[in-house]
DNA sequence: TTGTATGCAAATAATTTGCACCAAA
DNA sequence: TTTGGTGCAAATTATTTGCATACAA
């Protein structure tokens, strides 16, 4: 079996480097749902293939946006999504948190821990990683008795992309 | 005016340092509603004592079963709940944040900015505070070209009572 | 065959909103 | 008086669930 880098391609900004997984998400997944004894079905396939065609953060809704409508092929029920949502996170292949009330999902399998910026302006969430971080963090666990599991980290603000266009905005108001 | 020290009352663990603040949250709220042209009611009174009667974190429906139910004296409907909720934080009474799913609140005014640790045995919310990590959030965001409003970090774990009364657990189950 | 998976529609749960009536200022 | 506030019930939104049917193993 050879170690193969699962690519996450990012359209907008680099993202972090992917980790050298030995299987593919496809693959981890088909592992997963033959040691519970569940089935692999177009629906689900259909789904990992989407939600593992390029490296984002997104919610059920904008999921189900990118998937076939009603009546097309490959048609999966909203339904389906959400089961299958959840099941992808108990696999390991996706993370969930949430975030102002709705409920985004990202790359866990084949991707590195890391924390995240976001933009308030434009609503990007932005990466980052810091082993300072993990360091603090295990630090006060220690400190308060915790047996840590994992934690999350969101900085909000605004972007420096969003800084300059409000600065010109605020120019061309001024004409 | 004089400098009063608002005492945040907790029960259950020993939290941190109120901070000295000039006005009571009742005071402070007042003059938020008058700045505004905001009445003040006997809801929004109902309200802001019993939301500052003790230092604790609390959902909307946490805090409605608290209130009195309908039919009794200061009786406040859940759309008044909500909606003074909201006026709080606009206010800079309470902030507020997701965890699984519900809505948290916490007092912000007269109280120190910190973080959470969350024990995901019996679902209660630790605080800390480290300047480390305010620091190394702003270290981050800097080299992001973010203008950094705020952050949210929770650690996620087993306390160490639960970790404790596990292992109980654990004997007496080989009994 | 046999039990799991799916689609659909109904059920939930947490908030929000429209509106007639109430009440601070 | 005048305009904001409240309660109630209906509307929303996101998600879950019951159930009959479809299909993977």
């Amino acid at each position: 079996m050879s170690l193969l880098k699962f690519v996450a391609v990012s359209e907008s900004s680099p993202s972090l480097q992917p980790i050298d997984v030995s299987l593919t998400p496809q693959e981890r997944f088909e592992e997963y749902l033959q040691t519970r004894g569940l089935r692999q079905t177009s629906q689900r396939k259909t789904l990992v293939d989407q939600v593992f065609s390029h490296h984002d953060h997104f919610d059920a809704d904008e999921l189900i946006d990118r998937l076939p409508r009603r009546g097309d092929k490959n048609y999966v029920s909203s339904a389906t999504v959400y089961r299958t949502l959840r099941e992808f996170v108990d696999a390991g292949l996706l993370k969930s948190f949430q975030l102002e009330g709705r409920t985004v999902y990202e790359h866990d399998y084949g991707y590195p821990q890391h924390d995240h910026l976001y933009c308030t302006r434009c609503r990007k969430l932005f990466e980052f990683q810091s082993e300072a971080l993990t360091k603090l963090r295990d630090e006060v666990g220690s400190e308060h008795g915790f047996r840590i599991a994992g934690h999350r980290m969101i900085i909000h603000g605004v972007c420096r992309e969003c800084s300059k266009s409000r600065r010109k905005k605020r120019k061309q108001d001024l004409v």
